[in-house]
DNA sequence: AAGTGATATATGATTCGTCTAGTATATGCG
DNA sequence: CGCATATACTAGACGAATCATATATCACTT
């Protein structure tokens, strides 16, 4: 549901065309906090269109294709305010990393440890992305108004989810290098084979 | 993709039947990391089955429905093993709140306490959740085999995420509650209706 | 003239995830 | 006896999400 709220809030700054939201907006920032398909952006906008939340319009551009700009409606621009004001659920973890270790027993310490620094470095790859354009972000809006705040807030939300994970990892890597992990007991029947190669 | 192998993982330990893994291994303990609705377990199996990574066989029982047990196949190992030693994905943030926190510019201090603080019960709960199974399988397997410590590990993860969640949150209700945030400038037409009722 | 790349939209296929409901057996409780 | 509850599996529908593919215009290059 929340991406409809996500293309409606976008909508809300100002008229835009699939494309648009796609390249500019979700790509370029929203990603960070919900990332789209551009499929599924066009199918989103159709069915927003569907249930009169926008409305759309052909322009016409010189040397360009048309482009179809899509602008909210006033029953849009109400589902939104009231998406705005209600409380939501938390998101599952799932991270396909946290089942690798809960049925990891049997890995070799070596290969945990390979395992351990690939997670790091795709944090702290991220980590440095949302820093980046976070930084970017306070650099272009400078008077410091209540969106650019309350959207600093926001990266500093996923900042902070990606240190936790990196200083985790960390702990994780030393005690694995420190041999501090009791090694495996007898694999038993089966399990025997599933570091074979 | 996950859910195969988390339900792979599972059967390698030993044969168990649809419902068993959704009442006694999932709703347990591996929602934490993974969480899975009964018919997704069901339809995963057939699949499973399907494939050859899992058999089944009818087992009669007292007093209670036939169970359909499932036995991990030597196929089904492999695609284990490989799974376990593979490097994955770090999933992406995708999180409702903080794109409500985006588009919130025009969101009256109050509700945003409010809306704060009821992502921080949320979070909090589910730390609450996290450090108590975290403590009762500590206590249980008692033994600090290399499977107990790497669940932990799993655990640790997660709820230093959680952790990370509460301190960001509690930063943002303490500079909401001053008041350190700034008012927000005209809102221009339409934005102004958005928190109207 | 042909190819590449950016702009712009649309559609099909498939899987994943959630919700809902239905079927059936047996136990235990009042 | 009826009813709730636990056990155990099956099925339908729908939206969310990903991937691939197709189409078209125009600019720029080779």
């Amino acid at each position: 549901m929340s991406l409809e709220h996500a293309i409606l809030g976008l909508l809300n700054e100002h008229p835009r065309s699939g494309y648009d939201l796609k390249t500019r907006c979700f790509d370029e920032t929203l990603r960070r906090f919900w990332s789209a398909d551009q499929a599924q952006i066009y199918r989103t906008l159709d069915r927003l269109q569907a249930t009169k939340s926008v409305t759309s319009r052909r322009r016409k551009q010189a040397g360009r294709p048309d482009r179809k700009l899509f602008e909210i409606t006033q029953s849009g621009r109400e589902i939104l305010g009231r998406w705005l004001s209600d409380q939501h659920a938390i998101p599952a973890q799932r991270d396909p990393f946290l089942l690798q270790l809960y049925f990891g027993s049997h890995c070799p310490d070596e290969l945990l440890v390979t395992l351990l620094a690939a997670q790091r470095a795709q944090h702290q790859t991220r980590l440095d992305d949302l820093r980046g354009l976070s930084a970017q972000l306070a650099a272009e809006s400078h008077t410091s108004d209540r969106s650019s705040v309350l959207r600093q807030t926001a990266f500093d939300g996923a900042i902070a989810r990606e240190r936790a994970s990196i200083d985790w990892l960390d702990e994780c890597i030393e005690a694995a290098k420190d041999g501090v992990l009791p090694g495996s007991e007898d694999p038993g029947i089966g399990q025997r084979h599933l570091f074979g190669t």
